[in-house]
RNA sequence: GUGGGCGUAGUUCAGUCGGUAGAACACAGGAUUGUGACUCCUGAUGUCGUGGGUUCGAUCCCCAUCGUCCACCCCA
C-alpha cells in the first residue's frame, strides 16, 4: 500500500465527535446576531491581492509573510482570505448596500494564513464577524461591545473563576496618532541602547507595537513611554468618554489599556480586545474596533464603521478547556431487534415512530448482534428509550419498552398503536 | 521566520544502558442462551511518524524530513 497523503500543515479536520461544539456555537451565535438585527453576508475566500495589501496595509505582517497568494491561469495575483473586513467592505461598496442605508452585517467563514501553528492558532482557522457600517457615534461602539458581552454569556463563558477580560483603548484619529507617533519614535530615539532588535526593526515602521512587546527588559522603558491618550484629539477624547460612560451603564466590564494597539492599519478611535487567561500565548478571543477611513480609502462613499471578529477555533478551545458544554445524547429512541426478525418488520416500526414523533431521535440497530450488545449500543447512544421488537413481540403484535434512564419506570408490553402517544407522554420534549 | 521539548495500540502513556514491545482506558466476546450503565473473566489490535546512516542486528544511537507542543513573533 501506498503512504496515505497526510492534511496540510496548519488546518485541521472537524471529526463527528466535535462538529456538535461547532453548530452549537453557530446556533448560538446566529440567533444572538438577529436578535440585535445584524443580518449575514457571505463573500468568496479569494480577493484579488491588491484587496488585502491597501485595506490591512501593506507593511503588516499579514501582507508581507503571510498571505497564501497564488496567481491564476490569466496571471492575475489572488489571495486567501486572511481576514473578513477587507472583503466584507468589498463587497459593501460593490453591491452599494449603503445606499438604502446603515448597514449591520456578520460573517462567518475559514480565513487563511501562513503562520507557524501553535495552540490557538491554525493556518486555516474560523473567523465570525460583526461590523455595524454608517454610524460615527460611540453608540454604534457600545451596541458591538454589549453584544459581545452578552455573547460570551450565552456560551457559557461568564464565569467568574475564568473571566473573558474585554481592554479598550482608542487610538484617536490619523493626525492625532501621527504626532504621537512622532513623540513616541523620539522618545525612543532617547533610548535606543534599552531597545531589543525587534523594537529597533520597527521603531520606525510600526512603533506603536513596540508598546505591545513581552520582553521584560523593556517593560520600564515602555511603562516611562509618552502615552497616546495624552496627544488625543478632542473629538477622539469626547467618543471615548461617551463609549466608557454606555458601557458603564449597561453593566459592561472593562479595563483601559492605554498601550493596547492593533496590528491592522485601518483601525482608528476605539480599538478593543476580549482576551482569556486559560489558552496560553494565543489570548485573544475577539478583537476589533472602529476603522472610519477605510471604505473611502477602498473607493467607497465616506462611511464609518466599526466591528470585530472572533477566532471560532480558540473560542471552542476556550470552551473545551473549561469544559462547559456537554456533549447531547445521540437518540432520543433506540430499536433493538431479534436476529429472527425480519429486517422489514423492524423498518417500519422505525419509520411509523419517525413520522408520528418528528422531533425524535430514532435509531435504528442495523449491525445485528445479542441482546446483550444492542442494548450497550442503545446505552451508549444516550438514548432514553428502548423499544425492543423480538419474536415474541412481533407474534402477539406488540412492542416492549424499556427505560434506560428512569428506573422507576419498569419495562412494559405495549401495542404497536399505542406507542407513539406513550414515548410522546414520557419523552421531555 | 527564530529557539527548545516531544512523536510507541483507537486514546493517554510506560519501556528496551541496541537483541523487533507493555499498562490503563476504549473496543469485541463471555459470566447472565431476551436486557445496557457497576463487577469479574477472555480476546484482537502496533510497518515503535517517514526516509537514510552506523551496526551482525536500530523502536532505542546519528542525520534529514514531516507532524505536534511551548516560548518568541503575530493576531482572532
Amino acid at each position: 500500500m501506498s503512504q496515505a497523503i497526510s492534511r496540510v500543515r496548519g488546518m485541521y479536520d472537524v471529526l463527528p465527535d466535535q462538529t456538535w461544539q461547532w453548530q452549537r456555537a453557530e446556533n448560538i451565535m446566529r440567533r444572538l446576531f438577529q436578535q440585535y438585527g445584524y443580518r449575514e453576508i457571505r463573500f468568496p475566500i479569494v480577493e484579488k491581492t491588491a484587496l488585502f495589501c491597501s485595506a490591512i496595509g501593506e507593511v503588516t505582517d499579514i501582507v508581507e509573510k503571510e498571505m497564501y497568494t497564488f496567481s491564476d491561469r490569466k496571471g492575475e495575483s489572488l489571495s486567501l482570505r486572511p481576514e473578513g473586513t477587507a472583503p466584507c467592505v468589498r463587497a459593501l461598496i460593490q453591491n452599494n448596500l449603503m445606499a438604502s442605508g446603515p448597514q449591520k452585517l456578520w460573517y462567518s467563514g475559514p480565513m487563511f494564513r501562513y503562520e507557524r501553528p501553535q495552540k490557538g492558532r491554525n493556518r486555516q482557522f474560523q473567523q465570525v464577524g460583526v461590523e455595524y457600517f454608517g454610524n460615527p457615534g460611540p453608540q454604534a461602539d457600545a451596541e458591538i461591545l454589549i453584544l459581545g458581552q452578552r455573547l460570551w454569556k450565552e456560551l457559557g463563558l461568564d464565569a467568574q473563576a475564568h473571566p473573558v477580560r474585554l481592554e479598550i483603548n482608542s487610538l484617536g484619529t490619523a493626525e492625532s496618532r501621527g504626532r504621537y507617533r512622532e513623540a513616541l519614535i523620539g522618545y525612543l530615539e532617547g533610548h535606543k541602547d534599552l531597545l531589543d532588535e525587534d523594537a529597533k526593526r520597527r521603531l520606525y515602521s510600526n512603533p506603536l507595537r513596540i508598546l505591545d512587546s513581552k520582553n521584560p527588559l523593556m517593560q520600564d522603558l515602555i511603562a516611562q513611554a509618552p502615552l497616546l491618550r495624552d496627544f488625543l484629539d478632542q473629538e477622539s477624547l469626547r467618543h471615548h468618554e461617551q463609549l466608557k460612560h454606555l458601557l458603564d451603564a449597561a453593566g459592561v466590564e472593562y479595563v483601559e489599556n492605554p498601550r493596547l494597539v492593533r496590528g491592522l492599519d485601518y483601525y482608528g478611535k476605539t480599538v478593543f480586545e476580549w482576551i482569556s487567561d486559560d489558552l496560553g500565548a494565543q489570548g485573544t478571543i475577539c478583537g476589533g474596533g472602529r476603522y472610519d477611513t477605510l471604505v473611502e480609502r477602498q473607493g467607497g462613499k465616506p462611511t464609518p464603521a466599526v466591528g470585530f471578529a472572533l477566532g471560532l477555533d480558540r473560542l471552542l478551545l476556550l470552551i473545551e478547556t473549561l469544559g462547559l458544554w456537554q456533549a447531547e445524547p445521540l437518540a432520543d429512541i433506540y430499536l433493538v431487534s431479534e436476529a429472527g426478525v425480519d429486517a422489514a418488520e423492524v423498518f417500519a416500526l422505525a419509520e411509523s415512530l419517525r413520522t408520528a414523533l418528528p422531533q425524535q431521535r430514532v435509531i435504528q440497530n442495523l449491525e445485528g448482534g445479542s441482546f446483550k450488545a444492542q442494548f450497550r449500543k442503545a446505552d451508549r447512544s444516550g438514548a432514553e428509550f428502548a423499544v425492543i421488537l423480538g419474536e415474541r413481540e412481533l407474534a402477539e403484535g406488540v412492542v416492549s419498552v424499556k427505560a434506560l434512564k428512569n428506573r422507576d419506570l419498569p419495562q412494559q408490553q405495549i401495542s404497536r398503536k399505542e406507542l407513539p402517544r406513550f414515548l410522546c407522554e414520557n419523552l421531555k420534549k
